[in-house]
DNA sequence: AGTTTTGATGCAACATTGTAGCATTTGAAA
DNA sequence: TTTCAAATGCTACAATGTTGCATCAAAACT
């Protein structure tokens, strides 16, 4: 089913919703490559890796480049179409950020490395900081076990 | 002032300060380069990245190989000596944990990398979690620009 | 003080994660 | 269709940690 050929200037200022009305309101080409990660992270339900979104890059049938792959993420971020988390791996996770969407947690499992969506718990504290710094955002990571790991049993099966 | 020279067992579950008492209560050989470790990690204002200790080290004229830190570093916040902070820098961060103290927020500066500590910011929410779930820390770490830097100005001086 | 034990170190090699430079391709505007 | 900057795909490279293993030395034991 082929949509409505060409044309439709996007509403720059409406949450865009699909990947190519997103990346054309913020003056980016419209590649197989950008498209298919922003599709990855809508459709994932938990922040991914860069090796994570490369993966659904191949099960999409797209062929991709390492370096291309951090390009299209790192200017995700910085349109702020995507945001970065940093879980204390080694490696960044990405999700979508969806317009209007307030911040929230993650948790992060010591045991396994898996990285959770606390949708409910906001990050957005605004404490008082010294004088003439200046807030942008505040990231709030939650550490410990999953439910699958269990916090008696085995120590360490990842970082 | 050369203090009371060997014996005295440290009891081991008191409050101990001085790095070889914190390295034996813990079981652990005491060695120039633990004790530099910690003694750098005392003596900082902020956390600091490996690399920082590695200099710290060097100008308290200890040798030391990158490996043996890292050993050093991992040793430490496996005992909970020190604790290892993500500010999403690719660098880990290191300060020591002193006893008793709650956990604090951080300030990582998006400008020139710097992280400050927020002694004031408490970072312990407990919020709660999916059932199975246990909480162990919260890391809360506020993005912006410091002082310095102003948030005006260029863009990008460092991630 | 000498011996022993085993934790800690040093070195080399490797792994992971992300960047930079540059020639080539391609989206999309003209 | 043509044009041309923006994206891509290499290849190198940088930064940060880790693993294996032979050697050293802290501290316990005699
Ligand atoms: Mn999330
Ligand atoms: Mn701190
Ligand atoms: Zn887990
Ligand atoms: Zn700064």
């Amino acid at each position: 089913m082929p949509a409505p050929a060409s044309s439709s200037p996007v509403p720059a200022d409406f949450p865009a919703t699909t990947a190519s009305a997103l990346i054309a309101a913020h003056g980016g080409r419209v590649t197989r490559t950008r498209v298919a990660v922003i599709e990855a992270l809508q459709g994932a339900a938990h922040p991914l890796s860069h090796d994570e979104v490369g993966v659904a890059l191949t099960d999409a049938g797209i062929a991709h480049d390492r370096v291309t792959l951090y390009r299209a993420l790192e200017w995700l971020v910085d349109k702020d179409i995507a945001q970065r988390i940093a879980a204390s791996e080694r490696a960044w996770r990405f999700e979508i950020r969806r317009g209007g969407e307030h911040r929230h947690a993650h948790f992060h499992c010591d045991r396994c490395g898996q990285v959770l969506c606390l949708e409910d718990v906001p990050s957005d504290s605004k404490p008082a900081l010294p004088a003439g710094f200046e807030l942008d955002r505040s990231e709030l990571v939650l550490h410990g076990a999953c439910a699958d790991c269990g916090r008696r049993g085995l120590k360490m099966e990842a970082r």
